[in-house]
DNA sequence: GTTGGTGCAAATAGTTTGCACAGTT
DNA sequence: AACTGTGCAAACTATTTGCACCAAC
């Protein structure tokens, strides 16, 4: 996700109004690196915005995903993350606490992977999402079984 | 996913019954490479039990998930697809067909993907899914754009 | 006979949409 | 003024559960 001053340029050029709850969205988004759900992000929309709604949250969701400042992380079965970090890299899921964190990948490795599936060739590949999933430490030492 | 019959003596040891609702799905899902979602499991399972229910479909699809039989993958937005292959691999899904197909990967590479993330080291990792998404040869050439 | 399974129907929860009013341009 | 965005409420859909009856063991 870019700068809010990119943002703005993006959303007028695009026939889209720039709205305060809308701003108060891409500038929640920016600073978050904890892939929040549509409802977290709703959360802390609320106590800037006392009546936005979860349509609003919702609907400019899918405008920054359309245009592709955000993307969507479908790694928990539970709800949709979304990640204001559009290049490819890879995340952790906790199957325990929820949580959703980056794992760094170096650009060598990133532009690697295509080589990795020659069978790609054939396809139009609009993004990769490498994810693993397990615990995390803290859940891993929680249940040390049997 | 393993033989029907290790199948049957995992369900024995486990205080699993054998009915012949849960053994037909295994036989579905055993020859399955297209990753069914647990509805197209259900359909194919009515043909061979007129009277079986969703329910019992879904809760098998759990069952067989919790003994490390098939794996669940989170790639499709809008429903669950099951992989009777529960190595790593990677797969490739389609925006506009929603087909799923596997890209294979050779054991060292699998092998490799650990080192990519020294960060995991940390973690107890359970299972990788790399997920690549975009077109598929098919409706790439039906979406020409412009 | 005991225990776990099946199937029905209903509940749950995340996501999506229709529409009237409000705000941006 | 024109047109898009907002917010409410309702619809939708995949998934999950409670429970009475049935079947495997």
């Amino acid at each position: 996700m870019r700068e809010i001053t990119h943002l703005v340029a993006r959303f007028r050029e695009a026939g889209l109004k720039i709205t305060p709850q809308r701003l108060s969205i891409c500038h929640l988004l920016k600073d978050d690196r904890t892939h929040p759900s549509a409802e977290e992000i709703y959360h802390k929309a609320l106590e800037i915005h006392p009546s936005i709604s979860f349509t609003t949250v919702y609907k400019t969701l899918q405008t920054l995903r359309e245009l592709g400042e955000i993307q969507e992380l479908n790694v928990d079965p539970e709800r949709v993350h979304y990640d204001p970090e559009v290049r490819d890299h890879a995340h952790f899921f906790c199957q325990s606490c929820k949580s959703l964190v980056d794992l760094e990948m170096d650009p060598l490795n990133a532009w690697m992977m295509a080589d990795l599936f020659p069978q790609v060739e054939d396809m139009e590949v609009h993004h990769t999402q490498i994810h693993m999933v397990g615990l995390c430490p803290k859940c891993r030492d929680k249940k040390p079984e049997a």
